[in-house]
DNA sequence: ATCTGACCTAACGTGAGGGTAGGGTTCTCT
DNA sequence: AGAGAACCCTACCCTCACGTTAGGTCAGAT
């Protein structure tokens, strides 16, 4: 269900969580999928697929995130009800990181506002569709309620 | 793009749109499609799966709908966003619809009841999930506007 | 050293349709 | 009656975002 290991759902992590000595901030794909919420596998479906980046790895080949890999996932989540693709996410992610650099031209400044610009109107009307969605599924709920009411 | 034939997509149809003699209050799949805003790739789709009950044909072998089948697609619609699965989708309309019938022993009526008491509170708890990806998303848009504006 | 929980890759499966090919049907108009 | 346009049919393969095994390896506790 989890797409791997045991489910763990809520239950806070009881092992080598940062152990004592020698530990960084880094943190496993279990930690950073309780964070989230999202599935193990889920997570490593964006790093396959560019959406996040490739994690650093432990020498025995785990994967090691560190707290910006668990903002960048809750941006994700937070936009995946607008309908995105996987793809148009990671390029929209791209063109706010680049934007965040001070170091460039006008040029490349202004266009990627452009782009930015681009993605805002399209966030705005898949908002509205959203909004349209729930007060369907508002109506067939109450209607819900009333048969049984 | 409409699983079939040139786009009308609003254009309302022009051509034998209940012809003058003969006809029935029977539409064909494009009306359907233009009265729900389903393609008709998803219509046939719900036929095949049975969320649809099985059309009937014309001679040649159009299906031919009558208002229920738009209704029926209407609700369907509704509940699309609260991600249940088209075959739960089949069988919640069909508690309901047994429900309607007056023709019931107790039992079954209970029974009926408890299963359509049980969907509800799915879709209860749906509706809340759905409200906080609004939230989200929401939330989202609003950094994007604050990094825009 | 061993156990156990957490993790790994590879690969196939699924749900809900989209898209296309190749062809038949139905109405309108002449 | 014939033609043309608009509409529809089945069959099949494709996509997207993961879920689900299968068959291991790794890390920390005992």
């Amino acid at each position: 269900m989890n797409g791997f290991g045991p489910t763990r759902l809520l239950s806070s992590r009881r092992k080598y969580l940062m152990s004592h000595s020698t530990r960084s901030d880094r943190m496993q794909i279990g930690d950073v999928a309780e964070r989230t919420g999202l599935s193990l596998r889920t997570i490593r479906h964006y790093e396959d697929v560019g959406l996040l980046p490739q994690a650093e790895r432990s020498p025995g080949g785990f994967r090691l995130y560190g707290e910006e890999a668990v903002q960048r996932l809750l941006v994700i989540k937070r936009m995946k009800p607008l309908d995105f693709t996987l793809e148009e996410m990671r390029d929209l992610i791209e063109v706010r990181e680049r934007l965040a650099s001070p170091r460039l031209s006008a040029k490349t400044r202004s266009s990627l506002l452009e782009r930015l610009a681009a993605y805002q109107s399209l966030v705005e009307h898949q908002l509205a569709t959203l909004r349209d969605k729930v007060d369907n599924a508002q109506t067939f709920a109450d209607q819900l309620r009333h048969e049984l009411g």
